[in-house]
DNA sequence: TTGTAGGCGTTATCAT
DNA sequence: ATGATAACGCCTACAA
């Protein structure tokens, strides 16, 4: 009933433990015969090496850690979920496994010093840089993903592109009082979307006015306190969101406030959360590629694994305007 | 620049491996001094015990897997990823960590095989029977979460008497003519929830009506499926939807039949997903703990580790009916 | 082609 | 109280 090792295949074979690794390894010559009885062996017990003996002699554990602050995964919207299945996914395809950890603050998780990863994944802008610095001292190949930072490999959402985009579209329609809300600008991707929204305005020559930008708190009501705010100081004929989270409760808001959408306020938002579609009226709002990103994120930490010593790459994704009703026609 | 061992420190300090290794795990008994110089000169480099060769002699890896069926894992809820971090969390307060896998068949995940994790928790009811029993055979500790199977212990959800409650409240309102649907019915979870909401009927003395029940798709879309559907041949006053999202994507069906949620048709849900808050009217729905059973899944497996053999816990947990707007008032 | 032997870093069992 | 030493299961020279 215990797990069957090398030697109790080389038993029932009548070989040594060295050629059984030689023919399950596919390293090394071995006869084709007795190469056949063992994997013959090998598959009626079940065999498969032993993971932390082979990690012990190899030096590795093809075990790739995913770090996310504790912050953003207990978040409400399903981003990270779909990013998180996406990088598993992946792993699983190279024979890679997913350690799964999330930190709170700058100390170095344990896994690292116990040397349980060979990799690791950073996931979002709210890890301390603190903490991806000393991580990057390491010397353990690393990647970001939805995050970018001078130094380090990343694969990361073209933010001020995206909300470049959604803010012209509401121009195009016709805006010009356009405001934009967000839970917090204390966060990079949240800031990045508010350049991309300033870009716009300046580069379809109309005023940035601050009465219009309006942060509201991390979580479900974000968005609610913001628009709420905002609506009682001034009237906006457009809003961009920094996220599909925001623009939701927003929505709320809004019609709290007597108002029709997409009628008297466009909304537009950014992620193409699963919940775009459940809003009234559903949301248009900047395709986010999670899983072109996961993919991408993976491929360039294995890439580092191989092969540690190599500039760093940035990679940025751009993002995808999904029309749906919340803009409604053109203003007229 | 290479991680420090044991060796490494004995050296420094002048001592034999043996005598660092106990001053650091604190079995046997090490001058008081030495073990002071120890400590310091550990402390110093940094060291922390390589998981490999510990695991190896130990015949333990604290590691834990979570394991999940594709599937639902890339379903649009967040319900799976609460549970995640909060059995993250958990974990990470016993000092565990946690491997997470995804299985899309009944084949043993390598992790298993190759001995890299202590137990398994088992997420949803989606995971295939006959795995769960061959798991189960190789005598790995291991609880389900969400999901239930005699023999095997588990955490889960009162189903029944959750849509029990969901049914009776809309029939306290008024409501005869109540109508289930769920994106699909090949799931243990949402048939106890069709069982629930039968239960009440027939507490009630109000007839069960096949043509009031009706199933969609999985996704997003499903909701919206069995409810267009159910609309086009009957007229219900109240509808129980088997979970969050399905009420939600419903909610859109009857808003496009021209109805009024809920003059024209209440709506109760069940899960009371972070999405609840965000539709229009807020949903009424059934509060499941996830948060509360991760931390029990957990318990459980810790506690199987150290204790295998005991016979089975079945630990179900209530659920708690929240009242938004959905279901309005009473009928008059 | 095959076997012997040494070692990966840690823990545990003996002596001393 | 401390130090050799033998595992743990696997891989890999090196020898035969």
């Amino acid at each position: 009933m215990t797990r069957p090792t090398l030697k109790a295949i080389a038993k029932r074979v009548g070989v040594s433990v060295a050629t059984v690794s030689r023919a399950l390894s596919g390293r090394g010559r071995v006869d084709e015969a007795t190469r056949e009885r063992i994997l013959r062996v090998a598959e009626e017990l079940g065999y498969a090496p032993d993971m932390a003996a082979r990690s012990l002699v190899l030096r590795r554990t093809e075990n790739i850690g995913f770090l996310i602050h504790a912050l953003q995964s207990l978040s409400p919207h399903t981003f990270y979920g779909e990013i998180l299945t996406a990088v598993e996914r992946e792993l699983r395809r190279h024979r890679y496994h997913l350690h799964f950890a999330t930190v709170e603050d700058e100390t170095l998780p344990p896994l690292i010093k116990e040397n349980r990863v060979d990799g690791l994944i950073l996931v979002g802008c709210d890890l301390p840089p603190s903490l991806i610095h000393s991580l990057k001292e390491r010397r353990i190949p690393l990647v970001l993903l939805d995050n970018h930072l001078p130094g380090i490999d990343s694969v990361f959402t073209d933010n001020i592109g995206g909300a470049f985009q959604a803010t012209t579209h509401l121009i195009r329609l016709g805006h010009r009082r356009i405001a934009f809300i967000a839970e917090t600008l204390d966060n990079l991707s949240f800031r990045e979307r508010f350049e991309g929204y300033r870009q716009a305005l300046e580069a379809h020559s109309l005023p940035f006015d601050p009465e219009l930008v309006a942060e509201g708190e991390r979580g479900f009501e974000g968005g609610f306190l913001a628009m709420s705010s905002l609506l009682k100081r001034t009237r906006p004929t457009a809003v961009v969101a920094a996220n599909d989270p925001t623009a939701a409760s927003a929505m709320r808001a809004i019609r709290a406030h007597g108002l029709r959408i997409p009628e008297d306020i466009a909304v537009v938002g950014f992620d193409d959360d699963p919940l775009a579609v459940h809003t009234d009226p559903p949301l248009t709002t900047m395709r986010v590629f999670r899983s072109k990103m996961a993919v991408l994120a993976v491929a360039r930490l294995l890439d580092l694994i191989k092969n540690p010593e190599q500039p760093a790459l940035h990679i940025r994704v751009e993002t995808q305007l999904i029309i749906r009703q919340s803009c409604g026609s053109p203003l007229t």
